[in-house]
DNA sequence: CGCCAGTTTGACCAAGATCAACGCAAGTGG
DNA sequence: CCACTTGCGTTGATCTTGGTCAAACTGGCG
């Protein structure tokens, strides 16, 4: 029901043909690898920073490999995961002075890191360039309003069906799910407790629908199950 | 703790000057201008759909009075409200192929209506226009993913105290606020039920901390204590 | 082997949902 | 002008979901 986790990236038209977007047949392309030369790699180890809350956000970044969540902690400690980010997918966009949420290694990753300065130059070159950029930040503001339903007035059962779909659907994984992050990452984007996700995953599991060989490792035997638990 | 609502809306910077975007001063104002002119005025009554859910979004809109809802069901009926948009605010700038949530009149309303081509060359032909619709977009993605925070983290009165300074703060009014919604769109806004919405209210009202003169006028007698209230 | 961090499970508790009255003001029709 | 209806809003009693607290389990790893 989601219509995606977030944006793909934008550098991902590199790999794509004839898209909505349409950019790769248009000349944007030259501007796209352009994008490459200005960005540096940089590899993460578990849990550290990217970027921190108040931070000014003077670039933004692509995931190569791993994986990021994207956090903000309230003065008592609770914590809310606004978004995880795979392999090809871009984040840390921001246009206000200071960064809102803070940005964490999951695993160890490599992240390529883009100046933001650079990067608007190269924009204002390219309607196309823009028009695609706006339609990624548009997709993610269309996910972040799904996101907020769940939060809003979905079950837990519901929520943690959802989650596992979505996350199938996103990474390729047909049924054998890997969560790189752990019960508390999971239970701070849903709006959920370690004990309830672990509760109703272990719940999903007795009924058949799932198989959990691992606490890393969630294998889908019922889809429609989940779909049916998922929409309510 | 929210920066804001929604974004103020691109046409405002019509009335603004200096602030970060720059647009006023550059040239684009005329192409500001011309948004107006590709707009035709419409007038809504209380609970008149605007689009609906699958509509294609060939339009986007601006609200000149009233306020409107941006919203979602469930199969079954479970409603979530996106966000509200009040006078000046615009909405409905969406790029997938058809709408994700619906739009209705909270009361009765006045709205301008802007062809999505007509707009998108206005777009395409200035990169500082594009790079102002991009930073509204990405207001709207930080207020979302504020709001997805309360939901998924804050408690009832938390979630009512910060709704109504957030109000507060987007409306002018210093502290008697007016709302147009009903008590029900509070709560669908809040991921709540009337009867707590009601009760929180209540229980403010006892402690002296706001006053309820009538069910649509809220006077706010202590911020500081909202605030706190707020902050968790 | 034993420690440690993360996960799972159970017993209990509380915030908020649900269900049910009741209040109240704005129509509506006689 | 006054019953009567209707749509919200408010309040109370009770129930459920998911949170809290605590203990046991598990899989690395020194």
């Amino acid at each position: 029901m989601y219509v995606q986790f977030t944006g793909a990236g934008y550098c991902d038209v590199l790999d794509r043909s004839g898209s909505a977007g349409g950019l790769a047949q248009s000349g944007a392309l030259d501007v796209l690898v352009a994008f490459e030369r200005i960005g540096t790699r940089r590899s993460y180890a578990r849990n550290d920073e990217i970027f921190a809350e108040g931070d000014r956000p003077d670039c933004w970044f692509k995931v190569v490999s791993g994986a990021v969540r994207v956090c903000k902690l309230m003065a008592d400690g609770r914590r809310h995961i606004a978004e995880f980010h795979f392999a090809g997918d871009c984040f840390g966009f921001d246009s206000l002075p200071e960064r809102l949420f803070s940005a964490e290694a999951v695993g160890d990753a490599v992240i390529m890191r883009f100046p933001r300065r650079a990067t608007e130059r190269l924009i204002d070159e390219s309607p196309k360039l823009a028009r695609y950029l706006r339609e990624m930040t548009l997709r993610d503001l269309a996910n972040a309003q799904m996101h907020m339903m769940m939060l809003g007035r979905m079950s837990a059962p519901e929520r943690v069906a959802t989650f596992l779909l979505d996350l199938a659907d996103r990474r390729d994984a047909s049924c054998a799910l890997d969560l790189p992050m752990s019960r508390a990452d999971i239970a701070d984007y849903l709006g959920l407790t370690i004990e309830t996700v672990c509760r109703v995953l272990s719940s999903f599991k007795r009924d058949g629908i799932i198989d959990i060989p691992n606490a890393h490792r969630i294998e889908l035997r019922n889809r429609a199950a989940l779909a049916e638990i998922g929409e309510g």
